[in-house]
DNA sequence: ATGGCGGTGGAGCACCGA
């Protein structure tokens, strides 16, 4: 099974792009954020017709997650658990049946968290540790599970080209780093980290001063796997070609194959 | 780089992203 992540930044703008790259790479679930619309203007026709399921948690203008699905859905949850008050779309998960059993995939968009010092930043720690709080009662359920999605956070220096010019960003604060170790310290796996040695993987190129052709990037958007699923990894990759297309998105797909 | 670009809403330019 494949299933990837992108943080396509207008699903409208970009859906020639999600059609392409659904076509190239063949995703069994991909997760999507920054829709940038609502369950109205979400470009539905044109994904079901390349054979997915569509479950999606839509907002006029900003955020907006989704989840596309060759399986059927057999459950949804919209919306991160623990804050009645937030009322951004920034998480939906998905129950699916696959031979080897059930599978639960969220596709996350956590929030970005600057300026440091605005109430912006505590939204995103709370965010990531309402995150953390909903991993644990998975992994208290024994439930396969893959956490994708755009997480907003630089992990290790190894992560920024130039680690220096984001010590002063809610990305790369020891504070959202050690919100990422604590997912880890769960037992949650890294795809990624955990099938290569590369340190130059990038996934998100800014558009301004020439980041892409310097490839000025950072790796912010992941896939943690729950101890069965990071079991049943067989591969993974980054679709950087995608950010040559003409008008792309600032971020490119991630994907897995894990055997499910 | 104090935000250079790009998207949205809505018809200016403010707000947001990372």
């Amino acid at each position: 099974m494949r299933i990837a992540t992108w943080n396509v930044n207008s699903v409208r703008q970009r859906a020639d792009h999600l059609a392409a790259w659904l076509t190239e790479a063949s995703p069994d679930i991909c997760c999507l954020q920054e829709l940038k619309c609502t369950e109205e203007t979400f470009p539905r026709l044109e994904i079901e017709a390349l054979g997915y399921n569509i479950e999606l948690l839509g907002q006029k203008t900003f955020n907006g997650v989704a989840i596309l699905s060759k399986y059927r859905i057999d459950h949804v949850t919209r919306g991160l658990p623990g804050d009645e008050s937030d009322e951004q779309a920034r998480f939906i998960e998905v129950e699916i049946s696959t031979a080897k059993g059930a599978l639960r995939v969220a596709s996350i968009y956590a929030p970005n968290g600057n300026p440091i010092g605005t109430e912006k930043f505590p939204y995103k720690i709370g965010f990531l540790d309402r995150l953390i709080a909903r991993a644990k009662t998975h992994l208290a359920n024994e439930e396969n599970f893959v956490f994708a999605g755009d997480y907003n956070i630089i992990p290790m220096p190894e992560d920024a080209a130039i680690p220096s010019q984001w010590v002063n960003d809610a990305l790369f604060q020891p504070e959202s780093r050690a919100k990422w170790r604590e997912l880890l310290s769960l037992g949650l796996t890294d795809a990624i980290r955990t099938t290569t040695g590369d340190t130059n993987l990038y996934t998100f190129w800014d558009y301004q001063a020439g980041a892409w052709q310097k490839n000025n990037g950072i790796r912010i958007d992941h896939l943690l796997l729950s101890p069965n699923c990071a079991d049943k990894l067989i591969s993974t990759a980054i679709d950087k070609h995608v950010r040559g297309w003409e008008k792309p998105s600032d971020h490119v797909p991630v994907r897995i194959d894990v055997e499910l």
